[in-house]
This record gives structure tokens, C-alpha cells and sequence, in this order.
DNA sequence: GCCGTTTTCGGCCCGACTGTTTTCAGTCG
């Protein structure tokens, strides 16, 4: 068993163990399952060497449930607490509005046993005989309904941000002196659940208006003085909450979360004998207010060194900042070029000369193009003699320009591991970028394989989205992305960290895992459109999740250095 | 169920909004 099927099925018993009302147990139940998620090696491992109580959340009695799952796949006080509750359950938890409580009285009360009995309850007006439901309680159930079956599960980062952006800039444009983009959203996590905004002002109801009269809003959900929910026409939820500028720092923590990293820092101010909310940080004796109008000292005055956004999710960074250890992340202004750009040649929309002047009013130092290699036809991958012809045309552009175009390619890598051109072509390229594009279904040790030995290739610099995920569209494939890390690390070849949304990839965790394993990254955008060299604050965004700094990153060093590292790669 | 520089028992983050309630439980952020 995987760690995150052993994962999911602890996720699981929070799930039933939340139906049997100990809230406290589903809470022990979902830190453990994060623990297990988010572990750096197998569980089995753990298991075999006794070691599985070092696992944070997991005790005695968890412990013993995950060793029967490595050992047999299966749970026996699992199949017991299923065994209470109709399968139907599943559906009927995700139904906004309907929580344990409630379901546990429809199912006992009203026999509900999946989405349709409910939906068929709320419509012939059966719920609004239970004590403490009514004719409200009945239409939203059915909007509830019309909404879990009308979802298309989280979005995209980069489909969230612009959406978010803009909302934010109508509020500012009504008024709104202060106004920031929290949540997962300002956390840059890679998918989005919904966006949740902050705005401090003096004059919450009018903030408030200024939200619901946004065009795009087509229902409002909720609506109170300080926090009001409404969903847009493609039924994307957007929370705003407003809060009086004195506790704009603290509601910007707070609704920053995450919530497992809201949860430490709340129980450490009780620590330090402090209360914390959104208001501010508060002492708990007197009631006085230490700290509120500034993010930053919130975190100071609890001891701790600020925590960037993208680290605050639970994964040990609270602990590193009370030991003046956080890493000094990366920024955006320390890229100093693209290195994965396709041009009109294969199948982007730009020519190498449009993608070098865009390249250089980003204030890029150099720009990488590549494109794709000949046997991926679909996507006009290059004959030898056109990837020959365009190394000409980028040192031509190089010089015309006084700007450095580097001519790279992104080349597939066979079935059998080899590259997808000869040495002697891939050898006159600036660098080489090798990435799988077909039979994505190997197995393991196949696949494994077939990338190592792309990485032997002392040609390679790059080895492109290393995983081959594409978010809500195809897992990555299996690969054991330990053992190619370790093999990079060793051949100086980057891993990338592709920007493009739907593939983040690495991902945060593994860009993390990749660093301390002593690998190199790369970040780009894989843009196909100048307008795409954007997704570069997406690739860092994820690095800065993956805890990188400048240092763990090959292309914020400048152009002799990066050309250095390409001619010592394979070595 | 987990956990411990004040504890091995007794806590476990804290607040807004809704609907149905006559004082608050449930759900969500
Ligand atoms: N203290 C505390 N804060 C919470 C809790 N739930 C949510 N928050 C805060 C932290 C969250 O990041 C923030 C926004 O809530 P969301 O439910 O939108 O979560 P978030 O944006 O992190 O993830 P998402 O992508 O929307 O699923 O509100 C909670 O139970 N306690
Ligand atoms: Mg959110
Ligand atoms: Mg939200
Ligand atoms: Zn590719």
C-alpha cells in the first residue's frame, strides 16, 4: 500500500469517526492522515523498522491500524465504522451545509441513505418536520444538491489568480483602502478551492455592497458585516471578509491560514499566555492588544521570524521559525531567464525573435528557447536539419539583439531511454532539456529505468516535468522519483519546475525533497505565447512552497555560470 | 486518538453567519 492509500483511508476514518460525534478523534484522525501524506519515504518502511509512533499524530492505536493496512491492505475497525453508514454517506458529506449532525439525523430519522433519497426528502418537504429544520433548511439542501453535482472539484492557480485580481481591483476601484488576496490563493498552492479576499476598512457595508455588486457575482451565499460569501456564474465561491485596519495584519494571518498552520500558531499564543484571532494578538490576563495592524508582528511577538506565505502549511515551518532557521526563499527577481519556451517552429505561437524581446523587457539577462523533438509529430516536433538551421538563427538574433538567446530543445525521451536525437545533432545545442511524452503506462522499474538512462546521457541538462502529472487530468506516471533525484543530483542534471498550471511539476513537496537531496532546479514556463512567460511567478511560487532559495536554483545564476553548469553536466 | 520545559489526565483554535430557536446548535472560514 501507497502512503497516500494509507492516507486516504485514515482520511476515512476521520471522515466516520466525525458521524460518530468525537471531534476530537476525527482532528487526531486528519493530522495523522496529513502526517502520512506529506511523508518523506514509504510508510512500509516505518512499519518493518518500529518506527511508525516517530510519525507526528500517529500513537499507539493509529500505529496499529496502519501496520494491519501495510501488512494486509485492509482495516478491520474500518470495514466495522463503514459497515454503520449507507455508502451512499460519501455523497451526502460533500453537500455544502450539511454536516455530520445533521446527516446522522436525516439518515436516522428520515432514512436518507444517498443524494437522490435526500433531494426527494427536501422536495415532498419531509426535513422540515425534524426539530430544528425548517422550509429554509429545505431549499438550501436543494441548492446544496444542484451544487455538489454541478462542481468540477478545485481549480487551477492560475485560472483562480487573474479571477481574484480582478475582484480585488473592484474593490479598491469602490474604495477599499486595503486589500489583499488570502487563502490557498496568496499560499499559491496549486489548486484553488475557492478565493478567499481581505479588505480593511472603516466602512465595512460599504465594502460589503461594493463585493455583491461585483457583475460576475451570481448568488450571494451569505452576508454579514464582516464576511460575505457569494458564488459566481461558474460557480467559483469567493469569501470576502473586512476587518478595521487596526487587524488588517492579524485577519491577514488568519485568513491566510493555512488552517493546520492557524491551529499551531493559536495553540502557541495560548503558550505564551496570549489569545489570537483575526482581531489581533491579545493578552490573555489583561485583554490588551499587543500586536494586530502588522502581519510581521504577530509572528514577532510570539517569538517567531515572519513566515512567508507559501510555507505556512502546516509542514514544520513554525518550529523553524522559532529557531531563526527559515530558509531565505527565493524571489521572482532572482530568475534571470526563461529555459523552456516552445516557438513558432513546433508548436508555440511566438518567433525566437518575439520571445527574445519579450524575454528582454521582463529584465531576463538570457532566454532559453526549445523546441520539441521529431517524433513527436502532433506537436511539429524539429527534423535534425531545422534544429540545426535554428542554433544559426538564435546566435544571429544573439548578436543582433545584444541579448543572449540560448538555443535548447526539448527532447523526447524513447521508450528505450535514449534521446531523440543523435549526440552529435544535440551536441551543438546550448543545452538539452529531456522530457517522457508516450507509453506514460510503464510500470515502475520500466520507467524508472528508461529515465535513468536519459539521465546517463551526457547530453542531458534537464530533465523536464519530471513526473508527467497534468492537475484534475492524468497522474503522474509511476516513477521512483527518489531514486532519479539521487541520480540528477549525482550527473548535475536540474530537475524543472515547469509553471505551467496544469503541470506544476515538480511539485511543491517534491521540489522540497529534490533540495534536500542536493539537486539542482530549473524553473520555466513551458510557454507557448509570449503571455505565457508570465507563469514564471507559478513556477516560483511552488519552488517557494518547496522551501527553495536562489542558491537551489540554476537559472538565477547569470549566463557564465549557467553555461558552466551545462558543460560540466554528465561529467 | 494524541500529547506533555508548568501536566501521563484533561485538554484539544477561535469566531461569523444562518435558521430556528426562545437562547443556540450546526456549519463553515
Ligand atoms: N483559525 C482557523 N482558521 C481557519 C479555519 N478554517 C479556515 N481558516 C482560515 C485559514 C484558511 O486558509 C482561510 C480560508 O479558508 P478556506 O476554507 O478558503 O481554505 P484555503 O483557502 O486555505 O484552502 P482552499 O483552497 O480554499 O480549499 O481561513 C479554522 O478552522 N480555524
Ligand atoms: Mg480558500
Ligand atoms: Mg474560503
Ligand atoms: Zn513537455
Amino acid at each position: 500500500m501507497t502512503n497516500s492509500e494509507i492516507a486516504a483511508m485514515l482520511y476515512e476514518f476521520a471522515e466516520l469517526t466525525d458521524l460518530e460525534g468525537d471531534v476530537f478523534k476525527r482532528n487526531a484522525y486528519r493530522r495523522a492522515a496529513q502526517s502520512i501524506e506529506e511523508l518523506d519515504g514509504d510508510v512500509a518502511e516505518y512499519d518493518r523498522e518500529g518506527r511508525l509512533e516517530s510519525i507526528p499524530g500517529v500513537g499507539k492505536a493509529i500505529a496499529q491500524k496502519i501496520a494491519e493496512m501495510v501488512e494486509t491492505g485492509r482495516s478491520a475497525k474500518l470495514e466495522e465504522l463503514r459497515s454503520k453508514f449507507p455508502p451512499g454517506i460519501v455523497e451526502l458529506m460533500k453537500v455544502p451545509e450539511i454536516g455530520p449532525r445533521s446527516l446522522v439525523r436525516l439518515h436516522q430519522e428520515l432514512g436518507i441513505k444517498d443524494l437522490e433519497d435526500l433531494r426527494q426528502a427536501a422536495l415532498q418537504h419531509r426535513i422540515r418536520s425534524l426539530k430544528g429544520f425548517g422550509e429554509r433548511s429545505e431549499e438550501n439542501i436543494l441548492k446544496g444538491i444542484a451544487v455538489v453535482q454541478g462542481q468540477g472539484g478545485r481549480m487551477l492557480l492560475g485560472d483562480a489568480l487573474p479571477i481574484a485580481e480582478a475582484i480585488a481591483a473592484h474593490l479598491r476601484a469602490g474604495g477599499c483602502e486595503e486589500v489583499s488576496v488570502a487563502g490557498s490563493l496568496r499560499r499559491r498552492k496549486e489548486t484553488i478551492g475557492d478565493i478567499d479576499l481581505l479588505a480593511g476598512s472603516d466602512e465595512p457595508l460599504r465594502a460589503m455592497d461594493r463585493f455583491v455588486s461585483y457583475p460576475r457575482v451570481a448568488s450571494v451565499v451569505s452576508r454579514g458585516p464582516t464576511r460575505s460569501t457569494v458564488r459566481l456564474a461558474d460557480g467559483t465561491q469567493v469569501d470576502l471578509r473586512v476587518v478595521p485596519r487596526d487587524s488588517y495584519g492579524a485577519a491577514l494571518q488568519y485568513f491566510t491560514g493555512s488552517k493546520e498552520h492557524n491551529v499551531v500558531m493559536r495553540r502557541i499564543a495560548i503558550q505564551k499566555g496570549f489569545r489570537l484571532n483575526e482581531y489581533g494578538l491579545h493578552r490573555r490576563d489583561s485583554g490588551e492588544m499587543v500586536a494586530g495592524a502588522q502581519e510581521a508582528e504577530i509572528y514577532r511577538t510570539l517569538g517567531l521570524d515572519p513566515i512567508p506565505p507559501e510555507l505556512r502549511e502546516g509542514r514544520g515551518e513554525i518550529e523553524a521559525a522559532g529557531e531563526h532557521r527559515l530558509p531565505s526563499l527565493l524571489r521572482l527577481e532572482d530568475i534571470r531567464g526563461d529555459m523552456h519556451v516552445h516557438t513558432v517552429m513546433s508548436d508555440g505561437r511566438a518567433t525566437m525573435r518575439e520571445i527574445a524581446e519579450a524575454a528582454f523587457r521582463r529584465g531576463y539577462e538570457y532566454i532559453g528557447v526549445t523546441d520539441h523533438s521529431r517524433s513527436l509529430h502532433i506537436a511539429h516536433g524539429l527534423t535534425v536539419d531545422d534544429l540545426l538551421a535554428s542554433v544559426e538563427e538564435a546566435r544571429q538574433l544573439t548578436d543582433e539583439l545584444g541579448f543572449p538567446v540560448l538555443r535548447g530543445a526539448e527532447v523526447d525521451i524513447l521508450e528505450d531511454g535514449s534521446l531523440d536525437y543523435p549526440d552529435e545533432a544535440l551536441a551543438q545545442l546550448d543545452y538539452v532539456i529531456g522530457s517522457v511524452h508516450s507509453r506514460f503506462k510503464m510500470d515502475r522499474r520500466t520507467m524508472t529505468e528508461r529515465v535513468m538512462t536519459a539521465l546517463s546521457n551526457r547530453e542531458l541538462n534537464i530533465l523536464g516535468h519530471p513526473t508527467g502529472r497534468l492537475i484534475g487530468r492524468r497522474e503522474g506516471y509511476d516513477i521512483d522519483i527518489e531514486q532519479v533525484m539521487d541520480e540528477a543530483a549525482r550527473r548535475g542534471v536540474a530537475l524543472e519546475v515547469n509553471g505551467f498550471p496544469d503541470r506544476m511539476d515538480l511539485s511543491d513537496l517534491n521540489c522540497r525533497k529534490a533540495i534536500e537531496r542536493g539537486v539542482t532546479l530549473v524553473l520555466d514556463t513551458d510557454a507557448h505565447g509570449v503571455e505565457q512567460l508570465d507563469n514564471m511567478r507559478f513556477a516560483v511560487g511552488t519552488a517557494r512552497r518547496g522551501w527553495a532559495e536562489r542558491k537551489d536554483v540554476l537559472n538565477a545564476l547569470p549566463l557564465d555560470q549557467l553555461r558552466r553548469f551545462f558543460r560540466v553536466a554528465g561529467a
